[in-house]
DNA sequence: TGTTGCGATTGACCAGCGTCAATTCATTTA
DNA sequence: TAAATGAATTGACGCTGGTCAATCGCAACA
């Protein structure tokens, strides 16, 4: 197991592309069944465990991520330490691509969230695809294109938003993503991440963080019971970060 | 002059992609001649005065821009009509591919800081050269993907670094592009910004601008004439945000 | 030459939020 | 059951930087 150091393969021999469950929904549905023949020969599957580094800001690109099953975290750290959490990585999307579409070393590193399993592309797969469909080009195209958009989106909320707004717009993505949102009324489910989590992915720190909760509470907008965040009227949430929706 | 509302055609009819003196410089370099015939007939030239807008947020996306001579800011403002500055366009530089290669329509707005030259080329073209040329597509995924990257990092820095070193920072950025960075020793170079667009390209406002460069002058970091800056040593620059690389 | 207008600067004020330190809570381990 | 570890919370404090308002400098123009 030498390679990145951590992640163990796969021992079940029986997954490949073409049975894959998650083909559909990533970029390679606009492969022909040769293509993914050859994607399928460019492929390791790999497990981590939580906590377990995929891959390491600085390290060269050797491929791309397609995840399976789990959660990654997309996470950007500087000199002193600091760091924020980029994004959070689902099951159906891809990971590390912006390295190798870029031809840079990984500017962020990826760590597992979750148990999770990903099958490792290499690199001249990748490209070879690339080269030679220029639908897959337009699809990952379309990709990073959105991801711009969303990173622009959160300079400008940055620069702009006070800290409990910013978390009252996280909340809201977080529920989109991953709570059931009964369109309207009360609402409640599961955060997928620690304070300390919610705290990097706004950019600010724990401390803060915590006082943004309980403020929040003390006014109403939402409970939280460890992970469990509790919404009773959806509107007061939105109206945190978008007022201007509601005059 | 339907169109944009703004910009007027150019009367020259001698310009064209064959001849045109940043082509090298662009995506378009990895061309056909046939390709390039195809380019220049979805084309047409426009000229916009320091301060016209070349594209809203919200417009539908109708083509990419061909920058020829001049500048272009794209900024980015929220509903309160707090805005951020976040690329400065110069020539050789594609703009608006973004919303095109997304599908989506604009999500900043784009406006001359300079008397500027710019081809457009209507999506339908642009979207057939990708089609039939994975080359291309490449290519913009480069691009596309560095532009990701430097987003990425500007949350970085906006989540941890001071006005301060972000100034400084932007400074050495400025310096790169628009200044004769004559290796070590002192340098002077013009600012192409006002204050209010400095404070814009860092998330501040011209206040805190106007503190930040004061205070930088009285520790003796750099002199601001105008829009000249001078800058007796660059490591003393770039210590304020890089520190440890003196470590 | 006076006036208008705009960008830039300066001052005064203070709220938001980061920092440091102490405490509580939950979970694991001996 | 006690101890230990790490996450989460709370408190106290102060600085950074945003806000509002006044002033200044400079250019365009009547």
């Amino acid at each position: 197991m030498a390679d990145t150091g951590s992640g163990s393969q796969s021992g079940s021999g029986s997954i490949n592309c073409f049975t894959c469950q998650v083909r559909d929904r990533t970029e390679w549905c606009v492969l022909s069944d040769a293509e993914i023949e050859l994607l399928n020969k460019g492929r390791i599957t790999k497990e981590y465990l939580p906590g377990e580094v995929i891959f390491h800001e600085g390290d060269p690109c050797r491929g791309v991520f397609c995840m399976e099953t789990g959660m990654v975290g997309v996470r950007k750290t500087d000199a002193d330490g600091n760091s924020v959490l980029l994004y959070l990585v689902t099951p159906g999307d891809t990971l590390g691509y912006r390295a190798l579409l870029a031809g840079e070393d990984y500017q962020a590193s990826a760590e597992a969230l979750e148990p999770t399993r990903i099958c490792v592309i290499d690199s001249p797969t990748v490209r070879s695809l690339l080269e030679h469909n220029p639908a897959l080009g337009l699809r990952y195209l379309k990709r990073v294109s959105r991801s711009l958009g969303s990173a622009e989106e959160k300079i400008l909320h940055n620069a702009t938003l006070s800290v409990r707004a910013r978390f009252a717009h996280l909340l809201m993505v977080l529920l989109d993503k991953y709570g059931h949102k009964n369109s309207e009324g009360p609402t409640e489910f599961e955060l997928p991440l620690s304070r300390h989590d919610l705290a990097a992915m706004i950019g600010t720190t724990p401390e803060s963080m915590s006082r943004t909760i309980k403020k929040m509470e003390s006014d109403g907008v939402a409970k939280f019971a460890g992970r469990t965040v509790h919404i009773p009227v959806l509107e007061s949430l939105i109206m945190e970060f978008e007022p201007e929706t509601f005059l």
